[in-house]
DNA sequence: CGTCTTTGACCCTGG
DNA sequence: GCCAGGGTCAAAGAC
């Protein structure tokens, strides 16, 4: 659709923010090797550029790059994600950290961050031993994209954000006791963007 | 019946 | 201009 209508106006870079990117399985040899727990550590870097090749009405204009680190406890179900917002033109550096209770990573839609994504694609990336898989946000109106890289267990190898919600998150559908969904989203700390404000 | 995932093909961009 | 690779589309099937 209006393929011929594309700008390209940023380049649509598929960042590997860490040049010494390792397998999974290489990482997780090093946890196991150092005494750190198998797979419970989950990292990964999230960047959200205005990949303005599709996006024209992109609600923000800035350049914006947010670094998230995914920690999580052994034998709990409970994830921390800390995050550096940096935006080019602005002085500030928001800090964000948010703490997820996840009953369940996979299997539901409503994904650890809280919105619904739809995968309309998957592909084997060259230098990326994983498959990359494509979603977009569910929302109507939401340009949201990401990619994901998940190991062939199931694990999130990377995920790459492109763009910003433009609406809040959709609340989880809680159903009692037997909900194997539901990432439960608890924002520990804020300081920052408006966007988050609107959590 | 509606929504989502899968998957091959197509398009675009950079080297 | 050609080629390789990444990103997206869209049909088909599954749920």
């Amino acid at each position: 659709m209006q393929r011929h209508e594309k700008i390209a106006a940023w380049k649509p870079v598929a960042c590997r923010p860490f040049s010494s990117f390792r397998s999974y399985t290489k990482l997780l040899q090093d946890f196991t090797s150092t005494g750190s727990p198998p797979i419970t550590v989950l990292e990964e870097t999230v960047l959200v550029k205005p990949k303005a090749t599709r996006f024209p009405s992109l609600p923000s204009e800035l350049p914006t790059e947010i670094t998230a680190t995914i920690f999580q406890d052994a034998g709990s179900e409970t994830t921390c994600e800390e995050m550096e917002v940096e935006t080019e033109q602005a002085n500030c550096c928001g800090h964000l950290k948010t703490c997820h209770t996840v009953k369940k990573p996979t299997g539901s839609r409503l994904s650890f961050d809280g919105y619904n994504w739809r995968k309309y694609g998957q592909k084997k990336v060259k230098g990326s031993e994983f498959p990359r898989s494509y979603h977009k946000c569910t929302h109507p109106s939401c340009p949201v994209k990401r990619k994901v890289e998940t190991t062939i267990d199931g694990q999130v190898a990377e995920i790459v954000y492109s763009g910003e919600h433009n609406h809040p998150k959709p609340r989880p559908h809680r159903t009692p006791l037997s909900s194997t969904s539901t990432a439960e989203v608890v924002v520990c700390g804020v300081h920052g963007t408006e966007d988050t404000m609107q959590e």
